[in-house]
DNA sequence: CTACGTGCAAATGATTTGCAAAGAT
DNA sequence: ATCTTTGCAAATCATTTGCACGTAG
């Protein structure tokens, strides 16, 4: 009675929070562009903040707001529920992170620091493969100028099933028919 | 406060619910293949659920919710929200609509007698032009390939500004500074 | 008949918010 | 000193669900 396709939760065995891809040199960590985001907006520097930022930056990749919730209680570092989410949304529009949807279930990613890129999902264990492709690059960039589009950003998602998954091992569920 | 980038609702200008891609052949009737389904699942064939289905594949091509229930109400078809809600996710199961996200809305679409496409989504009047791309399709197979992923679906959506809206108006709003 | 579908009102779950207390500039 | 941020509890919003009644097969 509550199927409707895709994995619910991103899956606690550590795939989706590993970077598959090389860092970029960044100019200044970002939690000198996250001071600097708050000083233009007039926002105050706050532990709160800092700690919460720094706490994402340190290692995460991709990670929901339970996940970070819970792993910074884990660690003894303090941030209540609401303020992770305000501090969330201010590192969205300071371009810090950038939020996906994969499935069900709203994630967050490093779009500072991490070069920009596209996500293969998949549907069985909810595990994430990263690409990145100059020519996808070039063809949105010509499809978009022949509608007189402009683009700044965009979303891909491939759904399938990734490699591991689509071996019949003796232990797999037995999926669901129809 | 809750501006966090995009616009809130698909507009009412009518713009993203015209369809812009031709037809596909079909060999049956979306009423007959939600009928095939519903057969299948064991599930009935009710009066509620084909007065949906029909009003949907009438004409609407991109709605949410709200839209349907009004544009329905409008029209004297009798339908409740709960079962709105639920027949729609029957008709995404049925792979008769599409369940699309652009911003925050959620919008559906038909899936069934119109061809596979991406969309381009403006993010100043939330219209959103849709295209078709066989050399999209083909990159995306071949890095699916060489990751050995095997892909089911597909989202895309390509955020930006659309040419009406990036010329500039006597009475264009004024765009949010920073 | 009998099980499933319906509409209502109430529940849910993720995210946001009002407010009093605490903190930054 | 002043105005923002915090954490709490409560509100919100879209969507789902329990239940008593209606209806398809």
């Amino acid at each position: 009675m509550a199927e409707h396709g895709v994995a619910e939760k991103l899956p606690p065995d550590g795939r989706s929070m590993t970077p598959s891809l090389p860092n970029v040199p960044i100019a200044q960590s970002p939690v000198d562009k996250f001071r600097e985001f708050l000083d233009i907006k007039k926002l105050k520097c706050t532990e709160e903040r800092l700690r919460i930022v720094r706490y994402i930056f340190e290692a995460h990749q991709h990670f929901d707001v339970d996940q970070l919730l819970e792993s910074m209680r884990e660690k003894k570092i303090p941030a209540s529920r609401p303020t992770v989410y305000r501090t969330l949304n201010l590192l969205v529009d300071a371009g810090l992170l950038r939020r996906l949807t994969f499935g069900e279930t709203t994630a967050y990613e490093h779009a500072y620091g991490y070069p920009r890129h596209e996500h293969l999902f998949c549907e069985r264990c909810g595990g994430v493969i990263e690409f990145v492709s100059e020519e996808l690059d070039r063809l949105l960039q010509s499809i978009s100028r022949e509608h007189r589009f402009r683009p700044i950003s965009r979303k891909l998602v491939v759904q399938g099933v990734c490699e591991k998954c689509s071996k019949p091992t003796a232990d797999r569920r037995k999926l669901d028919l129809i």
